[in-house]
DNA sequence: AATGAATGAGCGTTCATTCAT
DNA sequence: CATGAATGAACGCTCATTCAT
């Protein structure tokens, strides 16, 4: 699976990843990520020219991992109805974003994005926007459904939600059991609540 | 309301409120916020102790600020059917986010906020889940609904569908009329949009 | 005498002076010059605006300084005989270059100094050339001399052979009395052959 | 002529020479010259030790060239009068300095040479100084002459102004016919002045 | 109460050089 | 013999903050 970049290259895109989802691209230093990845304070301007250029990457690096699930993704939609092809696609898209959210909320905010950057996520959404579309017409066609909602409402709805859980764990953590795995026990529930949303949106 | 703020701070903090939104709380300087306010640059720390602080005193500066309107908010709800109310809400809370979004996405991102200021936020959020369940309970007492959705998915849903759809605009801002004003074309849509949303879930 | 420079900005400016002289501009650190002024090493930035900046303003500063001399110098000439005349400004060449000699051999080289320095340097020759002229002319006009060299020559020939001296102290102070101070003897020395080389040149 | 480089070296020291000559010795990266000489970047320190002994190895490359020159130049004094003689060393120091002045400007300044580089330099300039004694004292014995000016004061004024002229490019050009190259008619121009100069010098 | 000059820490980046291959 | 990946040190600069006034 070609995608571009070393391993070493990658393992530092890993480690960035997971302290910017943490503290921001700008409250997360050069120094804190060589660290981190056990590499000298250098190497992102030597990999990536920058430490701006190294964003840029990581977008990418993420969109491609990213759309590789997709494939095994939509494989899993075949042959089945609407309405389970709904069903696995919430699940596929709370599960996804829980792991990557931060990748979510960038955008416009807190970082002067380039086109280029923003461009990347967009080819995401596009293309999830575009299996939603197809699930919502085989919906109305087989009469599974028989409503034809935007897909970008259908999309912004799922993914804000899951972000605002993800972002406001303070406050949504008190509806869920204490004794549970917060991620956990957030994914089963938004999962259902998004489901629940999908359908009555889809049929009314 | 007593909010202990005084002009001089109000004037700083919605000057620094504007350009935060913006740019973000690391990718603002401080020189930055009193030269655009006119203050001196040793302001922040004069007034508020820090940066960090001052922060701090601007989640509770909108929160107050936020609350206050909460008062005609509710008033407005009084004498209505359920179903009226929850449409004045989802009005409500589109106009109020659409405002200040970037004041419900920086928590745990972008922003290690001290436990004072997470609190902030969420009196917001119980504030406005409280008034969720009192229209649910009587929408149901009254047959206007026949669900109980919890009021903390619906409020996930309603917040985050709003800012998913400003942080993306680039994405969403495609399937709106170009010649609109995209923040009051967007407003209109995602009220009707989760107006529906809420409706699905009450009804079933 | 208005300047425009504080009495710190003018501190850290003579410092730099010094050190940049010896090392050179690329050569000398900005560490290296406030730790030397005994100065915060944000201050440089912090006065000047950047490294490049400051070294503008030394120059600057300099020609400054420099264009004061030259009132009490010409006021020196006023009622002599062009031959004596010529003399002086030799011997006031000499002394200032051997004192400020870094500072005429930058421009072009080792600095990709901006079009404003170099025509703070022009400045200055031209305001030399313009009074070597007067000279060539009045002693023209007197007798004096018999011949009317360019200026320019005149002025390449003097502040060259000058600054050929100092930097090839190594070379030239084989020819000089080894117990006397170098530059002591050599003011004297070149003194002597550029006035016997200038007259040299106007009277054949 | 035992030289000791290699043919890489040697094409090392020319390309970096270029570019040293242009920017200055700290203005030159080991990367810049190395990607210019189409060479990997450890090969400055491999072949020469490091920058600053490449340094001082670009010194004895240039003066050893030129030392060969020399004899060339030399030959071609044989059997001619000593004010010819003059005539062709004013020539030929002009042309020489005028392609490699960077070279005489360095030590110093903007580089703290070793000893052993500034001999280098030195052994060319008493090389140098051996033959005007020799021209001087010959024409004084055969009357072309009259008077016996120190070597080192005449050199000091020939390479001097020539290299006056070229780091001060901004300012002379002005005299100079704008339609005309710089360099070609610079040349010709400080050949007859320094003429005129050594002339005026030896002759009372 | 408020200023603005000044600070030390840390920023992202580039440097000449090293070393395993 | 030659490479190029990788390094630690130093670079110029900006940051939030302090302190004498």
């Amino acid at each position: 699976m070609k995608t571009g970049f070393t391993d070493k290259q990658a393992h530092i895109l890993t480690v960035a990843e997971e302290l910017i989802a943490d503290k921001g691209f700008h409250g997360t230093s050069v120094r804190e990520i060589c660290s981190a990845a056990g590499v000298n304070v250098a190497m992102i301007s030597y990999y990536f020219g920058s430490k701006e250029k190294m964003m840029a990457s990581l977008y990418r690096f993420r969109v491609e991992r990213t759309l590789e699930n997709f494939s095994a993704f939509t494989d899993e939609l075949d042959g089945k109805t609407p309405t389970e092809q709904m069903k696995i696609l919430v699940a596929f898209i709370v599960n996804h974003i829980l792991k990557f959210s931060y990748f979510h909320g960038f955008v416009t905010q807190e970082w002067q994005s380039t086109a280029e950057v923003k461009d990347t996520l967009q080819e995401f959404y596009k293309e999830f926007a575009a299996i939603i579309v197809r699930i919502v017409d085989a919906g109305n066609a087989s009469g599974d459904f028989n409503c034809k909602p935007a897909a970008e409402d259908l999309l912004a709805t799922m993914i804000g939600t899951i972000i605002f859980v993800i972002r406001n764990r303070n406050f949504y953590e008190k509806y869920i059991d204490e004794d549970a795995d917060y991620f956990a026990a957030a994914e089963e529930r938004i999962r259902e609540h998004l489901t629940t949303t999908m359908f009555g949106l889809l049929r009314r």
